[in-house]
DNA sequence: CAGAATCCAACCGGATACTG
DNA sequence: CAGTATCCGGTTGGATTCTG
């Protein structure tokens, strides 16, 4: 984190504090992975490639303009690989990278939390 | 998920949709637990209660503003827990709840995969 | 100390239409 | 099919000031 400060509190406690700037490993975690619908969208390429307009029907709510976006920044993120699969017709897959198979263990934690908590 | 749909592929292959609408387990978990400083606060707090300014100086890159309407969403989610330790002078404390540490262990997941990754 | 109130620019994201 | 472009209202979130 943070650089640590240690200070002595009046009473003799120690105070320890860690702040937390630029900011810390769970916030930069969740602005790569906390994007709108980009767990998801992981979550639905975890085990083949798919297509992009199978995505967005089976995303049904988000728009896609919106997938469009994430998967975007996703691959900037190395989280996913666009594939062309061919021209004429136009075919284009996105499946996860083994990197983005990575965070596939949290998201299962994640998915695990919601289900056990009625959420 | 949404319901299920298995159709039948003209080559013979299942083709097995899960349409993700009123969004999918990890959507709504996310916008529980994924909000702008809502992970860290609650990491914050994981093992004992801290108080308003306390939290505010150790979350040095979230506004007051920030944190305050991320303490007032997540009490409302029930992931923490604000007491009144004393009126004169004021002093409030905010605490993870009992729900609230049973997410810190993904959260933990989380900040192992960013800390792996070199996030 | 623990916020609430106000102002305001920036960003977000849906709807719609268009493209190669 | 796989997007891009444009419009545009709504939301976000920082900065600042004020309060009991």
């Amino acid at each position: 984190m943070g650089k640590m400060k240690i200070t002595e509190g009046k009473n003799g406690k120690r105070i320890v504090e860690e702040p937390c700037e630029g900011p810390c490993p769970i916030e930069r975690g969740m602005r790569i992975v906390g994007g709108k619908w980009t767990g998801s969208i992981l979550w639905h390429l975890k085990d083949k490639p798919v297509r992009f307009n199978d995505l967005s029907r089976q995303l049904s709510g988000a728009s896609k303009k919106m997938i469009s976006q994430r998967l975007k920044e996703m691959e900037e993120n190395k989280l996913v690989i666009r594939k062309v699969v061919s021209d004429q017709p136009v075919a284009i897959t996105y499946e996860a990278s083994e990197f983005g198979k990575t965070a596939l263990k949290f998201l299962d934690e994640l998915q695990l939390w919601v289900n056990e908590n009625g959420l």
